[in-house]
DNA sequence: TATTTACACTAGCGCTTGCTTGGTTACTTA
DNA sequence: TAAGTAACCAAGCAAGCGCTAGTGTAAATA
């Protein structure tokens, strides 16, 4: 078994189960039918993977680490202008949220399932990949782009991005720029 | 078995497996479990519902023919006006949500285990339900209280008023009424 | 060349699952 | 008082579950 590494065959088998954990749901996803996708024997899967729950975690860890440099990333390429960072956020988090899809929905349906361990180690991740956001956040409210209480402003805010993974069809007429760009003219004082 | 009947037995049943489907999830609540909770014998869980599938619906119907009560009434409580109906729609969301709140989470999360079927009946119900949003936010975009794309207006404040199940804690400073009132005024043009 | 490593296989163990069967008990109604 | 019915139970079946043990083999390493 490879303890904690990142071998491209590894990162193929992680891609395959986030897409069949989002089809299924991670609890009706057997061990042999992750292992029928991937073209080899249940019992194969692992030499792969510790369990079936690391699994799961490491469809969660891909995801949310892809989440975190790519909005880190974006913050970097603008400039301090509040506006821009608010924008730049929604758009960087609707980006990720659909280059990355399936591992997402699992970070967001299937968090619960991860044992205490796992989850521990994850729920550092996200709140690094939040803090981010509560930053921005508090730029935009003091710049008075937009008002209210911050803790509620940004469950809105999230809430309404991550609830884009249940509606949103990337094969229609909008971009995931276009929803983020109308999300924050949508919360934004005139 | 009872066929589709409403005893109150079976509505207090159905109550406990809502609250048991919150804590495990649907998948891993188990009959035995389910049973257990209810004070019988696994056994004796096939007297009242078909089978697991039905208890789902069951509890997945209740929780939305609530919403959808709780909703005309308040509609027809208020008079005409955009804003009122708009801070009414919203504040008799979260109401439900909150006063249902297993019900609603399984409805929310456990949605795609329902069989074709019962999906389909329930869809209807939903469907209803929404049409009231869609007539509210309707009437908002026409009398300039908000603007934007009424799509995607309307799945914004979804996300964000179905998301605050993930958050909200009812023991703490904040009423139901006061989440809804904070995300009307951050939505509103000024 | 000898040894290790990576990756796959077959076979199946021990357990849990949803659900069925056949029967009992307690209450209601004719 | 007899019949009917709603609610329950004990026992267990067949299928499916996650996971393990032991083995084979080709490529990389010493």
């Amino acid at each position: 078994m490879n303890v904690m590494n990142a071998s491209p065959r590894r990162k193929e088998l992680t891609r395959l189960a986030a897409q069949l954990f989002v089809q299924e749901g991670f609890d009706r996803t057997t061990v042999r039918m992750l292992a029928q996708e991937m073209g080899i024997k249940s019992g194969s899967l692992f030499h792969h993977f510790k369990d079936k729950q690391e699994i799961l975690a490491a469809v969660i860890e891909e995801g949310t680490q892809n989440a975190l440099s790519i909005a880190k990333a974006a913050l970097q390429k603008c400039d301090d202008d509040p506006e821009a960072r608010l924008h730049a956020m929604a758009r960087a988090h609707l980006e990720t949220l659909f280059a990355d899809r399936n591992a997402h929905v699992v970070a967001l349906f299937e968090w619960r399932r991860l044992d205490p361990d796992a989850s521990a180690h994850l729920s550092h991740l996200r709140d690094a990949y939040e803090a981010l956001w509560v930053d921005v956040i508090d730029d935009a409210l003091a710049a008075e782009l937009i008002h209210g209480d911050r803790f509620l402003v940004s469950r809105f805010i999230l809430g309404a991005l991550n609830w884009t993974v249940r509606w949103y069809d990337p094969s229609g007429p909008r971009t995931p720029d276009d929803l983020a760009d109308e999300l924050v003219a949508m919360i934004m004082a005139r």
